[in-house]
DNA sequence: ATGACAGTTTTAAACTGA
């Protein structure tokens, strides 16, 4: 069961590269973030000729998020995180697929620090990290994936002492993303990849792709029931190499059979 | 400190992203 996660960065203009690539990779669930799409724009009849089923709650111009079954219909058990009637932007979905529960998220980026969009970020985070309190401790597996905005560590951002004040690296979202470790996600990637340099995004700007200047933001967190099955784990890298591509890369995990 | 690029929308200049 190969799940994973892909900041499309707008899925009208990214469609024949999605397309590609789920052909190329057959993952069986995908979590879609940046949909820059409104809910009746989403290209379902395309997606669906691919093999998927999906979900998603879109959005005019920005956020966007979206999941994907192979050769099912995700169940939505939720759209939205609780906490705050009045946030409107669409960055949360949920879902059951093949007996996994499973998350998908795009946080708020937060820039500019100091100021309401940084706040908004901080507030976000923290009603995702009730939220993820309480799916902690589902007894099924439970797959928490998406954009978080956040480099947990030095060793997640190509030069660390270039981003100490952005709202991608403050002390307070490093705090927060901690938070929910503490509460035992693991992080698939860090988790069987310790030491290694592991980058899944890479500015359009300065050749960043080339320079391998990248940013770890992109994570999978598993509960310990996910994480007990946790096989494998990478970063498709060879599709940020494509032409009309996301800033992003599409990063992915293998869980044994149940 | 700024701006480099890209996608989107009030289809042109502005906003957002990270």
């Amino acid at each position: 069961m190969r799940i994973a996660t892909y900041n499309v960065n707008g899925v009208r203009g990214r469609l024949p590269v999605l397309l590609r690539w789920l052909d190329q990779t057959q993952p069986d669930i995908v979590c879609l973030q940046e949909l820059k799409a409104p809910q009746d724009a989403f290209p379902e009849d395309a997606i669906r000729a691919a093999g998927y089923g999906a979900i998603w709650h879109g959005q005019s111009r920005w956020n966007g998020v979206a999941i994907l079954a192979k050769g099912a219909d995700p169940i939505e058990t939720r759209r939205g995180l609780p906490g705050d009637p009045d946030d409107l932007h669409s960055r949360y979905i949920e879902a059951a697929v093949g007996g996994i529960l499973v998350g998908g998220l795009y946080l708020p980026n937060g820039n500019p620090r100091p100021g309401p969009k940084f706040d908004y970020k901080l507030r976000w985070f923290s009603r995702l990290t009730d939220h993820m309190r309480k799916l902690y401790k589902t007894r099924a597996p439970v797959v928490i994936a998406g954009d978080y905005n956040v480099m947990p560590t030095p060793k997640d951002v190509y030069k660390p002492e270039r981003w100490l004040d952005d709202a991608l690296f403050a002390p307070e979202v490093r705090t927060a993303y901690a938070g929910l470790l503490e509460q035992g996600w693991v992080d698939a990637l860090r988790h069987l990849h310790p030491d290694e340099t592991i980058y899944t995004f890479y500015d359009y700007f300065r050749n960043a792709f080339a320079r391998d200047a990248g940013l770890r933001i992109d994570h999978l967190l598993c509960n310990r029931p996910a994480a007990k099955r946790l096989r494998t784990a990478d970063v498709d890298r060879f599709v940020r190499g494509w032409e009309k591509t996301s800033d992003h890369c599409p990063v992915w995990i293998e869980l044994a059979p149940s």
